[in-house]
DNA sequence: TGACATACTACGACAAACGTGGTATTTTGT
DNA sequence: ACAAAATACCACGTTTGTCGTAGTATGTCA
């Protein structure tokens, strides 16, 4: 079966983490568990990729982030969306609707 | 209006080329300007990118070279794709209906 | 004559994603 | 009771595609 390569998906990891930000505060762990349900199971971001794009949006202050603990009293850091990082996502979904028309020119019937 | 960044298109400039090269041998300048036209000039290649990726492609025997010239004379680089190029072409293919799925699971409606 | 199109190349920089390896806690299976 | 797996995260250095800048050289047209 063919794979989903990192390159293909690349610049897209930042929208899908957001897209499911914008759902409700979560953090890292669940953010790839739920990446790779929504996918079915055909896209798993790695760890480094998530940590770092968590790291890269939130200096870009598209996402804020703040300590909590799960029900066992693990630590957790949890990230939420902010009102810039809805502003990006949308602009990428306007982007992704005018990319999908442009390489669907070159992919043959 | 939303431009196409270079991020998003990321992994597909081979596969563009790649389509172009499937209707005939052409050349750098040739291609840009199909690519350029053929995305009703929402992208345009770097030319940069488009000679870097002639390398990586003919380094990875997708693609082949040779010389020619133009009707007055002008010396030009021709590339044709390898049945290897073809192969390559029709998995990138299949590649972007998987991942085409997969994004649009986290574009919101 | 000088701008513009054609046709390409060299060189270094950058940023996203990756590979590897590590820490530490909690849950589950036998 | 103990091991294995799952949870939760981080540091560090590398690779790769794309890009910015700059340069060479010829042909065309006003």
């Amino acid at each position: 079966m063919t794979n989903i390569s990192s390159d293909v998906i690349r610049g897209y990891n930042d929208t899908m983490i957001l897209y499911l930000l914008r759902q409700g505060p979560s953090y890292g762990y669940e953010i790839s568990k739920k990446i790779k349900e929504l996918s079915g199971g055909k896209y798993i971001i790695k760890e480094t990729t998530l940590y770092s794009a968590f790291t890269r949006m939130e200096s870009k202050e598209l996402i804020t982030s703040y300590s909590g603990e799960s029900e066992s009293g693990k630590k957790r850091t949890y990230y939420r969306i902010t009102d810039q990082g809805e502003t990006y996502y949308r602009e990428r979904v306007d982007e992704w609707n005018l990319t999908k028309d442009v390489i669907e020119k070159f992919i043959a019937v």
